[in-house]
DNA sequence: CTGAAAGCGCTTACAG
DNA sequence: CTGAAAGCGCTTACAG
């Protein structure tokens, strides 16, 4: 009786939620549901004038697709999983953001998973996610569980590992060495005829430790390696633990001249530490940091780094999985993206 | 004939994806899929020892519920979105991390959106998530357009908002009020025997904008408001925008002997500044910062600030979405989480 | 307390 | 180039 209501069909225990369903726009068009389906995938072999019908008809009624129903049919859904170890590193921010800007265009979501640095946990989240059966994974760093390892490969989910290099060479990652970038930090420092280096790092985690087994490596190749300057520590990094560091180790080694620190804000806390206690930097001590966050140019004296192109580890990354997705051929697994040394005032 | 696969029933397009269905698990408890399901879920209505041979055959044979059927079928997901303006500030990260801590409990996947401070941003982004079908909303604040209002209000998705106090008091909304930490900034700086007071903030958001109402209301009331001493810019806020908007005041108006900064980092980079030009804080001119970010109490001076308590905003706003989803009363819309001064030596 | 049937809203696989 | 049928893997609504 009801004008309008007649054309519902198939709802007899009304299960439906009221929003528009590719049905109602293909009804519409007056085109099957398939083919309303394949005008709006964009699926070739639609003929020019009914794509068009289907499209205004989606416009006009709102329609947007549901996920799960699509999902649930192609067996596939538009996530994309980003694991990172921490979002309390600026670091990571830049990454995920430059993986967002490249996902985003392509209707792919992306699912941020943060692990804080502990393996059982990036297991765990893998495993939840892999039953959202993600188009693609985005891993950070190479250490992991044995079992995240199998978990990824028996999934086939395409994956690219970001920050490190793969020292196996076989998988698909970009980033870059983190021994060189090490190597490089000591070489500078010796360079600038200091002699007594430290290395301070935090966190413990894989690129801290590769960090300081390149400074290491550098300083025993030139002769003046001590251990007892090596400095890690498991608790997270941060400006006060850098402060702190850095007045223990200078009471205790009052010789050292020279710092190299595993990240910034380590570096920026010595250097505030440096500046309330009277200790010159770079003349009595040389401070180099890692990661050259945005303020640390700011600092006084203007904190030297290393630069490294977390940005561009992101994009790259996100363009490879995308790569690896739609299996476009790959010529190399491995990217290098390379570090840059900024010499300021610190060093 | 081949022992073992007999039992597969209407499987005759195999678009299966081997993965463990519900169906098997059924079957291998003995019990139809629908009692799986609902033993499964921790439904009352089940007999205790059925659930528990559910749960065995589940976890024998590994099985994780698709969340998409499980969407389609209930017509709801497990997702939560929330929806940031940045994640270049702490500030939200720790938000996030505490909604994070409270939904990942129950089983929901929090959908982090950012909109970089852009309201038709945030509009495409939330029509996108909405097609998700989300159990929840959190976003922040109330500033955006008409559409995205009535986007929220015509999705019947419950919503908490962070960070500010709905004004009309009918929302639900977990924050401080940000005039009112305005007016406590200005006032601790007028106590201090400060007259030439300055307000210095970035990014033009509205809650940048109350806590300059704030300041202003309790300068005029103080009598000594002076609007050229008002720095607004649309610039994002960083430690190299402080130190630059620092100089710049300080030339134009060599009298002001106070600034209050909308953001810590804008303060850090003021003392910074001054640390590089010899002008001395707090004796010459007070700084005093918002948010307190972790690293301000090591700065030189240590930077006075005002406390935002972030994290709890997080945690109590999950807390209420997580009431208003499972329908339980709530007993007044707003919830103050107030702030806190945190006078150190810069002011 | 338990289950057979139907349906959620899409896409795949098969025909034409 | 287009479509009717079946199915993805769950849950709802209805019976008993």
């Amino acid at each position: 009786m009801t004008a309008g209501n007649s054309d519902r069909k198939h709802r007899r225990t009304s299960r439906a939620t009221g929003r528009v369903t590719l049905d109602q726009v293909a009804r519409h068009a007056g085109v099957s549901p398939i083919t309303a389906s394949r005008a709006l995938r964009g699926l070739a072999s639609v003929a020019p004038d009914l794509v068009d019908r289907v499209r205004q008809a989606a416009d006009a009624l709102g329609y947007v697709a549901n996920p799960a129903a699509r999902a649930l049919a192609s067996q596939q859904s538009q996530n994309v999983v980003v694991l990172v170890p921490s979002l309390g590193n600026q670091l990571f921010i830049d990454m995920l953001e430059a993986i967002h800007a490249v996902m985003q265009p392509h209707g792919l979501e992306v699912l941020i998973g943060n692990h804080h640095y502990d393996r059982d946990e990036e297991e765990k989240l893998l495993r939840n996610y892999l039953s959202y059966q993600p188009r693609g994974l985005l891993l950070t760093g190479f250490d992991r569980t044995e079992s995240t390892r199998r978990l990824v490969e028996a999934s086939g989910v395409p994956c690219v590992y970001m920050m490190d290099l793969d020292p196996g060479a076989g998988l698909h990652c970009v980033g870059f060495s983190q021994v060189r970038a090490g190597e490089t930090a000591a070489r500078h420092l010796l360079q600038r005829g200091r002699k007594r280096l430290a290395y301070v790092g935090a966190q413990l985690d894989q690129r801290t430790l590769l960090r300081g087994e390149g400074y290491r490596r550098a300083l025993q190749q030139a002769g003046c390696y001590d251990p007892s300057l090596e400095v890690l520590t498991a608790r997270a990094s941060s400006v006060g633990l850098g402060g702190e560091l850095f007045g223990q180790l200078l009471a205790n080694h009052p010789d050292v001249d020279a710092i190299f620190f595993g990240n910034d804000d380590l570096a920026q806390g010595a250097l505030l530490e440096a500046l309330r206690n009277g200790i010159r930097v770079p003349e009595q001590v040389a401070v180099l940091g890692f990661n050259d966050l945005p303020s640390s140019q700011f600092m006084v004296p203007r904190l030297s780094s290393i630069r490294t192109p977390r940005k561009a580890i992101g994009m790259q990354a996100a363009e490879r999985l995308l790569d690896l997705i739609h299996g476009r051929m790959v010529d190399a697994p491995m990217l290098d993206l390379g570090f840059e040394l900024m010499v300021r005032e610190s060093s």
